[in-house]
RNA sequence: GGGUCGGUGCCCGAGUGGUUAAUGGGGGCGGACUGUAAAUCCGCUGGUUUUCGCCUACGCUAGUUCGAAUCUAGCCCGGCCCA
């Protein structure tokens, strides 16, 4: 962290979009001779209780400028959650409550925290933008809304696909883009980052810096990490997305499969490691990964130790001798228990019905034996004790007293 | 405010008085195959300590019917058109 900054690096790993683009000479200059630590702005709505590595690309865009002497100001989207950003949305965004807000947002520093350089004075700022929008005087209001015409607002992608397409746009939904945008003005952002659906929102946070005599940012757009689906954007309501906070072995298991043409793009967005360099056939270059990553967040002997673990489960059916199966005790379980019962109650199946129709399609074995009657019953603890019950190829249980 | 069309299961979308948790597609899950994957094929996909039973479900509420997601009325929400 002590060497050099480079700038090549910062300005062009895995960069999509610099803009404007005259200006980017000027950028390079005041990152090669800063006269003054830039102020590089990341907004993140705390929408959700966590980060995924979706977020993880700008946070460590964020880093390397941080690592390169300048300031990360983290805006915590506080108040601009409970109005639900439309970028990207087909429809409006449920609006949060406060309770929410607040409680998503605390989560986020801890996740942050694995990324972003917490500890050197002077490289992070951490701003609520409750501060200074909850109050926002009417006439405040007004002139942000005067700064831009109804067809301009409509140029945004998403809200001419929604006017186009019928599907109902509040107004309140315009005010979403001037917010954020007043967000760089009083923070005096010299480059704002953000993915590339981000481009129009960090533009008119560009506009509003030039209508308040203030210079006006950079914008810095960076690829949208596709998901695990491998066709739309990582985020948790897709459930494609990998947590910043999951456990190693989670996190590798997911990492180790992701499709074969996201790769490339993953080492570049989530690691210091050029793909190019790594001349591993498909599936080794998978599992590099996965443990690059798994290494980031943990440390290489934890990411081995998921690697094993996950190379364990994968040889389905030896159950035996795997190292680290989740248990479930027994105790609080009523004896008789039928097997589809205990199923549910385990949580491997999410309900009866279920359990019925994973039992009808052969899913379901003890120590490795399939169980064909979902009415089979157990009648005493210790007939069922120290044995492993497993749905599919991947989900077990070690049932314990 | 007026007219008109519409609100169906996780999503999209059929269905327009009577086998019925409700066609089909997507998604999800499971099985075969494989590189743990993708593609392909097949099965499952409301709930219920039990299941040819019972409960819940087609915007909400009240009706008409032996019987409604399907008919009526009021209400809520949305699209479009008019003012």
């Amino acid at each position: 962290m002590k060497e050099a900054p480079d700038i090549q690096r910062i300005l062009h790993q895995g960069v999509a979009e610099i803009f404007p683009a005259s200006a980017i000479q000027e950028l390079t200059d005041r990152l090669t001779k800063p006269d003054r630590p830039l102020r590089v702005k990341l907004g993140i709505d705390p929408t959700r209780p966590d980060l995924h590595l979706g977020h993880a690309v700008v946070l460590n865009k964020m880093r390397q400028f941080q690592d390169a002497g300048h300031t990360a100001v983290l805006i915590i989207g506080d108040f601009t959650a409970q109005i639900g950003d439309p970028t990207g949305k087909s429809e409006m965004r449920p609006r949060l409550t406060k309770e929410e807000v607040e409680y998503n947002a605390k989560t986020y520093f801890d996740q942050a925290r694995k990324i972003l350089d917490f500890d050197t004075p002077g490289r992070l700022e951490v701003k609520f933008n409750s501060e200074w929008l909850s109050n926002l005087d009417l006439s405040v209001i007004i002139s942000l809304l005067a700064s831009m015409t109804v067809g301009q607002m409509l140029a945004k992608e998403d809200f001419s696909e929604r006017y186009k397409q019928g599907t109902p746009i509040y107004l309140h939904e315009f005010l979403y883009p001037l917010m954020q945008g007043y967000d760089s003005v009083l923070i005096d952002a010299d480059v704002e980052l953000g993915g590339t659906e981000q481009k129009f929102n960090i533009l008119v946070g560009r506009d509003l810096q030039t209508r308040f005599n203030k210079p006006g940012q950079w914008g810095m757009l960076l690829p949208l990490l596709v998901g695990l689906d491998g066709e739309k954007k990582m985020s948790k309501s897709l459930d494609n997305y990998v947590g910043l906070t999951e456990e190693p072995l989670s996190m590798y298991s997911k990492l180790e499969k992701v499709p074969d043409r996201l790769v490339d793009s993953y080492f570049e967005l989530l690691t210091d490691i050029d793909p190019k360099t790594i001349t591993a056939d498909a599936r080794q270059k998978q599992k590099r990964l996965a443990l690059e990553i798994v290494s980031r967040y943990y440390d290489p002997d934890r990411a081995l130790q998921a690697q094993r673990e996950a190379e364990q489960i994968v040889l389905a059916g030896n159950t035996s001798n795997l190292e680290a199966v989740p248990e479930f005790s027994l105790q609080d379980v009523q004896f008789p228990v039928p097997l589809f019962y205990l199923l549910k109650i385990t949580g491997l199946c999410k309900s009866n019905s279920d359990a019925q129709s994973q039992i009808n399609n052969g899913a379901v074995r003890i120590d490795g034996e399939k169980m064909t009657d979902p009415n089979h019953a157990w009648t005493t603890i210790d007939s069922l004790a120290n044995r492993v019950l497993q749905v599919g190829k991947k989900k077990f249980l070690k049932l314990t007293r």
